[in-house]
DNA sequence: TCAATGTTTTGAATCGATCCAAGTCAACAT
DNA sequence: ATGTTGACTTGGATCGATTCAAAACATTGA
């Protein structure tokens, strides 16, 4: 329980010791480790021994750092809790992305979180990384600014900043969403319910319509604007079509839910802006025993796996995550000084929350009327 | 899309320069951003002002660090690929006491990983951290070596070595295993059969007792020691028990259990070395149409989230994974020294895979023979 | 034997900060 | 006018390596 308590203090061999060990200057002893071939073999050997008798573990990263400027290493941050990357899907998914092409390049990944504010400007001042991908969640444009200071190549991730100045990879939120409300529509959905995301930072209800022009994030505004297009579309009036804005969490979307089935005709179609809100909702209405798709359709935004797996699986939205991660770590790494703003294409996954209304199924087809 | 593409090559705007355009040593230049209080205000002014117009982004961290020599970061090291922590369900439960660990104490993590050998290595001489967390799974042999000759603190996780000089942390394997299989015998089982994680590196299929004695980790060999003395308390001749040695996924544990049930007196209980091999036993039992827990019963080991979501959830011996991941990162942070072997313990958490064998609710029970 | 050539090794400069002992300066007391 | 004190500032040393031009040495050919 007690082994190698030698060594009152610090263990401070550093390369000039073993050089001074081997006789040698500590430009060779440097060349030793970083590039053996051009040190005589005879030379090589004997620092070799001298570093092992002085216990000398090879040179120390933090000098050679400071030197080489490159830290070989990418900084992912969010204004979360470091755990977030292990327990939310959609963090963990594009983290996969982002390993993958780490792993590829041989980068090695920093996590940068903290608790409260403060921290986290130190964190990320302090981030030995030459670059940063932000998950731009709450606090997202606090975040977004602590970043750019750095000085640092870095991308946006996910939630669209309408600054031109911030390299972003994300998603075309409004053709995503037009294609969801399209396929409900498509199914002969008229009565539609939106979940929504936050429109300014922690609010949450019932939203009017004139509210959803301008969110917090561009992406929710973005979503709302899809919707909207494609219910109209449909041939109606999208004003009418109750909207909530949740936290992403559990109680505001139950409280969303409440909301809209206490109406006088609830609606039989459901468009959620992220799969954790829906499968919510998937759980809440089993729990009210209405059936999905039978008497409601839920669809969700995101794709995330545990979508798969929700009884019914639920019908969604599929961003690219996993290339999302991959190709933003090939915008740190190929950084040029050019500002990229990528959208990718979203894909419409359909499962098995969405089908036709009941009503459809009763009374006659109204194909007719949605033109 | 081609904002700022100026400055034709870095921008190597250092502290020295702002303090030279404020007319200050660089002394005070750094006090200015790391103990503003002890400079003039007016001073201090001067000095911001300029960095700002310089366009410089306060201290540089590569300097800070090898000056200071401390981090603030701990490295998390595996042989497996870096989405081995996103994807792998132990990993990511461990990890989250990890982050809880670090987001408490300010600490980064640094995740280190690599494709191939040669890359592992650098990696780990390279990673900018205080210490490690080792996750010791193949190769981990060699990881903890590498990682030893950093001569930074570090802790192995989870799998045992026997070598008493390396700090490590893990559960009681021995009385893990004793009580899975105490359980099942409890219940009434006679017939046993083991799903073995490996005990050399890569191997698989039938295993003889001979062997199981030392396994490339000592964990493994303690399981089965586990296992066996339950099963032999319970009257029954341990050397009579199959052993299979999967790689814990899903093509080795399929052979295993088409080993198992191709014998005449196919087994009632199997005792799974982790939760992944157990889960996939019962959808390969599933798949076969035998009933769990009716006509075989199945206790895995680990006690990943999955395991509650299965059909019918897994009973299991849980390892406190959060809390591994908690002490790991405080005794690095509070290393002083002392090679530290912690042992935590394991709780058997029974759900709906297991239960007493038909044969007992058919024939009269044999209680008695059980002494 | 000398120049030319090729191979190793040296040692000073550098990376970007922080630390600290010594120095400056103004204000106040004697 | 001088001494004391306290509040800032300064500049050199340091952290631990890498780099590179120049020096040292070895080898070869004439």
């Amino acid at each position: 329980m007690d082994t190698k308590a030698r060594e009152p203090k610090t263990r401070p061999v550093r390369l000039a010791d073993v050089a001074k060990a081997a006789g040698v200057s500590h430009g060779t002893a440097s060349n030793v480790f970083s590039r053996p071939e051009i040190v005589r073999e005879e030379v090589r050997e004997r620092v070799k021994a001298a570093a092992e008798k002085l216990g000398y573990g090879g040179p120390d990263p933090k000098g050679r750092l400071l030197r080489a400027g490159k830290v070989n290493a990418i900084g992912v941050a969010t204004a979360e809790p470091l755990s977030y990357f292990f327990d939310d899907p959609f963090a963990r998914v594009v983290m996969s992305g982002i390993s993958e092409a780490c792993d590829r390049t041989g980068a090695g990944i920093s996590l940068v979180s903290a608790a409260n504010d403060e921290q986290l400007a130190w964190n990320i001042r302090s981030a030995l990384v030459d670059g940063f991908i932000v998950f731009c969640l709450e606090g997202g444009s606090r975040l977004v600014e602590l970043t750019r200071e750095r000085g640092l190549p870095f991308v946006a991730l996910d939630f669209g900043f309408d600054d031109e100045t911030i390299a972003a990879l994300g998603v075309d939120d409004v053709a995503g969403a037009r294609l969801a409300a399209r396929h409900l529509a498509g199914l002969g959905h008229r009565r539609f319910a939106i979940l929504s995301l936050e429109f300014e930072e922690g609010s949450h209800g019932p939203v009017s319509v004139e509210r959803t022009q301008n969110a917090l994030y561009s992406g929710t505004s973005d979503r709302v604007a899809g919707y909207f297009e494609a219910i109209a579309e449909a041939g109606v009036d999208p004003t009418s079509v109750p909207i909530y804005e949740t936290l992403n969490d559990k109680a505001t979307t139950t409280a969303a839910l409440e909301y809209f089935f206490a109406a006088e005709n609830p609606p039989t179609a459901i468009l959620a802006m992220s799969d954790k809100v829906a499968l919510i909702a998937l759980e809440w209405l089993a729990a009210r025993g209405i059936s999905v798709p039978d008497e409601v359709s839920v669809i969700g935004f995101d794709g995330v796996p545990e979508g798969k797996l929700s009884e019914p699986p639920l019908t969604t939205i599929a961003q690219p995550m996993v290339e999302m991660g991959r190709r933003a770590v090939e915008n740190i790494l190929a950084f040029d000084g050019t500002i990229r703003r990528e959208t990718l294409d979203v894909e419409l996954v359909v499962r098995g929350s969405t089908a036709a209304p009941r009503s459809q199924s009763l009374r006659p087809p109204v194909r007719a009327t949605s033109s």
